[in-house]
DNA sequence: CTGAAAGCGCTTACAG
DNA sequence: CTGAAAGCGCTTACAG
């Protein structure tokens, strides 16, 4: 049924190796021999099993990648940038959600043992940290596409997450906002940190030091900030601006907002972290730090081949500029 | 390095023979050696080489999934479908977008000939799809998850259309509305030629049939459907609701609505069709005809797996239900 | 119930 | 420059 490498090479006069050799452009060959091979090959169409060239070669020329949910606002495209830079290297990307307990675990660990990937790009892996650092020693190159936390024990990809920080800060006094009101995401985030220190040394620069009643903890949900900045609203505190750590708690804000009859941004202007793709839908339209998430998907997947191509490690990390973008919700416009 | 059935053999005392019956259950085995080997593979936390395994059986155990982008908003939801119970089946999940042309193309179905993975599951090949009745013309089983068109050549799974454009009539009569206007996707699709029937059908049986002013072709983008609102209005049109193919439609009805100072849902109720994520999150939040994209894809794989475990070629189609989903376009509360 | 051997479709020293 | 042979790590008749 299938064309093999055996077909090949009787059909032209020739052994496996000599085919093999072809094929993989490796050793010397007559260059009429290999005309003749290649011609032989293309009439037949024949594609080598990959499944017996991993079995000789000991690699399976595929990429893992391991995420706690494919249903993220932002998942999709961090996925695109690596479905696209894995398959333009000729690579396969096998895709893993272990978000079931130890049982998905246990499958997913064996699936490694099993050697069906040559490497692997993690997606926050909050759960599974200890399970990847085990891996990793067991010599599976690792790089971790990585929003949230700090793990120097593996290369990754971030974004700026201080300098996005700083970034909404000085959108919002160039906006004429002087009070802001912070809604984090789960401080045991080092992103969370990061954005905080950012924008808080940038307000502090600025002049307008942050007021610490007005740094509230949040936990990147929209229906957490929105019933966090009602509750605050409602004890009476005072503020012209909302950074959210994420756009979902952005979205939330909105929403408090106008139920407490606060115009956006006219009373109360708002950024959010991400740029989602909700973020351009909203009304106002959101204004957002964005973290350019197919790019971070890229680079981990460049990182990730270079070490499985090339051999040496993989850069401990990569950090991705962010920007904002400004839309209706902090200009009007 | 890597622990091997040879290493079982040779430790337990038995054959590799014996080893692999235990290990797929296949063939008697004595109780106790069958205990003893088994104690051994745990031992050495042995795990079968999936490329050996895949080689000597002729089956990758891996599941194919074609999509044209990972980024549209309801893909995240399908993916997540289908991962959870190719994952449950104990199947690898290989996932590809030849979007960029013939270059991705011939890529895929190089990989598709390289035997990486044994069914395929494609989301909406417009593109591709001669390809696909061609790959699966020379034995690849595939299932379609196909949200437009009609493919009788294909098994395939899709969403109540008819039905739920019915419903979305339903809903909008019952709410008291009587001049809807129908912003439809692209007529080409048999998606949209079902949801259009199924509404049109329900508002004559109704009482109030469709007046073929209102009923408008539009591309499924936010944009369009915004742009083509404000025409409609522009040119005197009277509607009291919104039918639109889909939600980032709908989303573009809002927008235009809002411009034209026309409140929803007090002058014009709108729903849409999907229920993306972003429904819920936009002022108001949208009523929408609920397409179950989860569902779909684990149908999708379901029917695959089935196929590929069970040989006997899976059902021709299976449609699921869709439903409407009320939230404040519509009733305002 | 169990083992020796062939085979899956490649690659890679080793000779020549 | 080219081929014969061994080997990658399994499974599966075939004997016994």
């Amino acid at each position: 049924m299938r064309v093999t490498i055996a077909d090949v090479a009787r059909i032209a006069g020739v052994s496996k190796a000599t085919v093999s050799r072809v094929l993989n452009t490796r050793g010397e060959v007559d260059r009429s021999t290999r005309a003749h091979v290649r011609e032989v090959i293309d009439r037949l169409g024949y594609v080598p099993s990959s499944g017996a060239v991993g079995l000789a070669r000991g690699s399976s020329r595929t990429v893992g990648m391991l995420v706690p949910s494919v249903t993220w606002p932002w998942m999709g495209e961090v996925l695109q940038g690596v479905v696209d830079t894995v398959e333009e290297a000729g690579f396969g990307l096998l895709l893993f959600t272990c978000n079931r307990g130890a049982e998905s675990v246990g499958r997913f660990t064996r699936q490694v043992s099993a050697g069906a990937f040559d490497g692997l790009l993690a997606v926050e892996p909050e759960d599974t940290l200890s399970m990847l650092a085990a891996l990793h020693r067991n010599g599976l190159p690792v790089v971790l596409i990585d929003d949230r936390g700090r793990h120097p024990e593996f290369p990754h990809v971030t974004a700026a997450n201080h300098e996005g920080g700083a970034a909404a800060a000085h959108h919002l006094l160039a906006t004429g906002r002087r009070t802001p009101l912070v809604l984090t995401g789960p401080l045991r985030f080092g992103c969370v940190r990061d954005r905080l220190d950012g924008f808080a040394n940038a307000c502090a620069d600025g002049g307008y030091p942050l007021d610490p009643a007005l740094v509230v903890e949040s936990d990147f949900t929209e229906a957490d900030a929105r019933e966090t900045v009602i509750r605050l609203l409602g004890e009476g505190r005072v503020f012209d601006a909302v950074f959210a750590h994420n756009d979902l708690a952005a979205i939330g804000a909105l929403a408090a907002l106008r139920t407490a009859g606060l115009r956006v941004p006219g009373d109360v202007a708002v950024i959010g972290f991400d740029d989602i793709p909700a973020a351009r839908l909203t009304h106002p339209s959101l204004t957002t730090v964005r973290q350019p998430m197919r790019e971070m998907g890229e680079t981990a997947a460049r990182m990730l081949l270079a070490h499985l191509q090339g051999g040496e490690p993989p850069a401990p990390s990569a950090v991705l500029p962010t920007s904002v973008v400004a839309r209706q919700s902090t200009t009007g416009a």
